[in-house]
This record gives C-alpha cells, structure tokens and sequence, in this order.
DNA sequence: CATAGATTGGACTTGCCAGTCCATTTTTCG
DNA sequence: CGAAAAATGGACTGGCAAGTCCAATCTATG
C-alpha cells in the first residue's frame, strides 16, 4: 500500500462516501463499480487504487464508514443514558433512533452489507459484530446506572436487557425496510422502556406508575 | 400459463425446493439459476417454462414457499397460544423458536430475500408483509387469551406487546446472521415473557413472583 | 529543477449468467 | 391409435460488469 497524500485520501473518502449514497439508493446487489464511478467521478484505475482487492473490499470500507456513521451519530444519546439514570434521556434517544430511522426511509445499508457480505467475508461480519456489541455495552451501562440508581428492579440483568432491546431495534429496522412503518421500531422500544419503568420499586402490580412516562395502556 | 400435468407440478416444486435449498447454502445474491439447474437436474427450458419472466418470478414463488413453511412450522404452537392461556404454552412456543433458528444456523432465506427482492419487487414485500402480519395477529391473540384469563396486566395492549415481540424475534435471527449466537434472540424472548409474567397482578413490584417462569435475576 | 512515487484516464479483456430458441420426447385424451 | 399439448434437452446469444494494463499527469521533496 503506497502512503496516501492529501488529495489521495480525499479521493479515497470521496469514493466511499458515494459509494455509500449509491447502495442507500440501489442496494448493494445492484450497485456496480460503474455507477460508483459515475457518481464519485473517478476512473476504473482510482478505484481499484484505492482498494486493490475491488469490490469486496470497497464494500466493505462502506460498512466500516456506515457503523461508525451510526456510532457518531448515537453516541451522544448514548453517552446520557451511561452516565444520567434519568428517564429523559431514555426518552429523548428512544425518539432519536426512531427519528433517524424514519428519516432513513428503511434501507439501512449495514443489513443489507451484511446480507451480501456475512456470507463471503469474514472482515465485514467482524464489523456487523463489533458494533452490536459496541451499541449494547453502552445500552448495558445505561441499565446498569438504572439500577444502580435504584429507579429499576435489581432483579433485572442489565446485559440481557440490553441484549433483547438491541434485538428489538434491529427487528424493527428489518420489519420496516419490508413494511415501511416503524410500529414495530416503536413499539420495541416502548415496551422495552415500559418494561423498566414498571420494574421500579413502588410502581403497583398492575402497572400503574406515578411517573409521566409513557406505557403500554390499552 | 398451460396446465400442469402431474410430471409438470411436480417438477415445479422439485425446483423451488431445490432453489430454497441452494439459496440456503449459497445466499440469494450469489445463486445462480445454473445452480438451482444443477441441484434440481434440469435443463434450462424448464427453469423458463415454470417461471416464465426468469430469475425474479422463480425467486418470489421460493419467498411463498419460505413463508407458508414457517408459518406450518409455527402454526401448531401458536395455536396453543391462542387457545390455552398457559405458560406453559409460552414456554415450549419460546423453545420452538429458538431450535428453529438454532437449527437453521442463522441463515433465513426470507430475510434475504427480502433484502434482495424488497427494493426491486413489491411482490415480495407484499409476502413478507402479509408473513409478519399474520404472525403478529397470532401472537396477538395469545396475548389477549392470557389478558382475558386474568394472567397478565390488563394495561397491556396485546398488539403492541405482539409486535414488540416480532420485532424482537427478527432482530434476534437478525443478529443471529452476523454474529452466529443466538443469546439475542433467546433475550428478546425471555424478556418479553417475562415481562408478561411480570405483570400478572399479584406479582411483587420488584418481580418477584411465585410462578416457575423464568426470570431475569440478576 | 528533477525524479520517484502517487494519482488519474480510459480502453481492453474475460468470464459469467440471464434469457432465447428450436428440436425432441413424453403425456393426455378423444 | 393419433394428434395436440406439455415437458425436456441443451446449444447459443447478448450484454453487462469486474478486473487488468499502460500511458499520461500530478505532487512531494531533496
């Protein structure tokens, strides 16, 4: 790998970029290296310049740059639900990740690479992998401050509630991508946070909760 | 479209199950239709004669047949569900899941059909669509025999608690894909169980409760 | 400035794979 | 049986898309 200069780095990111816009429009199955070309204006010879091995490995710099998109971009919530045990910032990212995915109109890129990719190579499930697990040990942390907070039942494992709340999130993703609706983004989530808050010591049997936050009334 | 003669039908199903079977091992992306003719020993003209607009036709009738599997697999114990208002019930349904997908070694052929075909297709969408609706109104109902016979809170709607449910489910397989594990998926499902056990009335608010459901004690 | 290495353009090769076509065999049914 | 319809075999086409190659240009740096 020769070293890179300021402009060749640009172009490398330029690449990548567009090639993530492309699949986002397309779908990796019928994105070709042609149309990359077409949209990031580069020659067949940048391309496999800047990725030697071709398309695997440009597909695959895409899903490095779409999970750390997806990082940056939640981190911040995240952060809050790791260091405040306050149902507000529960609240505010549960409205964030809806938010981001709706605006996404379902297509999310990740699933999609992994699709093609999980199969073949190894490099991009390591990705997919290291980010879940990523996403779930800051989910993890914040039930964790719950419930050392005591606003949660102790009774409740906050890696296993982490665990099944990413799933929900994922789940929801998958089902809007092949329904266009986030009922069932939103109703993971909402149970998920529903789930918590009921768990509270002095919330009623039945559900019933002093709190304003929202539940699953029928 | 011509009759089919019993040779004929029968060849049709040998080659969407061949096609099922080679989507399986191979991911829809990279089978190819000489895949499928090698599989099912037949020529080409057959391939065109069954499925006469090519590739996608023959893709969405393996969509179908994916669908009407699971739901024949599923159906018995959501039946029970719906029926039984036990937890039993609950339990072994959770169990089915999980050994399904366990079994199956995370590939779900419908999830990447649905990817590869969603965007392209509506047919497709309309079929994973109508898959997860059906599901869900099954789950629903079950929940709704549990919140009729008192078991669980009667705050709790059962359609969101089904499609919270589903979503969790699907993450699960999902995540199952990538990583290989199935710890999600059995999260989501023993979250949610318990969640419902959770809120029976007469189960203590840190939820604690007499009943032999699994818990998530820490 | 000079040169080595980085960057770029784009024609060309290669191979694959969906889809076409027609000839042949088999089945149905009057 | 015998014709019509259905089923099958497999060679062939056409196009597309990944990857190769080399010549031409830029850029860093001594």
């Amino acid at each position: 790998m020769s070293t890179l200069t300021t402009k060749g780095s640009a172009t490398r990111a330029r690449i990548i970029e567009g090639a993530s816009a492309t699949i986002r429009e397309l779908g990796v199955t019928a994105t070709t290296l042609d149309d990359i070309r077409a949209r990031t204006r580069t020659s067949k010879s940048q391309l496999f310049h800047y990725f030697p091995s071709g398309r695997e490995e440009l597909l695959l710099a895409v899903a490095r740059f779409e999970a750390a998109l997806v990082l940056t971009d939640q981190q911040p919530y995240l952060g809050n639900l790791a260091t405040l045990a306050d149902w507000d910032a529960w609240s505010s990212w549960r409205d964030t990740v809806v938010d981001r995915y709706r605006r996404q109109g379902g297509s999310c890129p990740l699933n999609t690479l992994t699709s093609q990719l999980g199969r073949t190579s190894p490099g991009a499930r390591a990705v997919v992998t290291e980010l879940l697990a990523h996403w779930q040990s800051e989910i993890a942390a914040g039930v964790r401050q719950l419930r050392d907070a005591g606003r949660i039942s102790s009774r409740l494992d906050p890696d296993t509630v982490a665990a099944a709340l990413l799933a929900g999130i994922q789940g929801g993703v998958l089902i809007q991508m092949a329904t266009g609706s986030t009922v069932h983004l939103e109703a993971a989530l909402d149970t998920a946070l529903a789930q918590l808050q009921a768990s509270a010591p002095g919330v009623a049997p039945d559900g019933t909760t002093p709190r304003a936050f929202p539940t699953l009334a029928g």
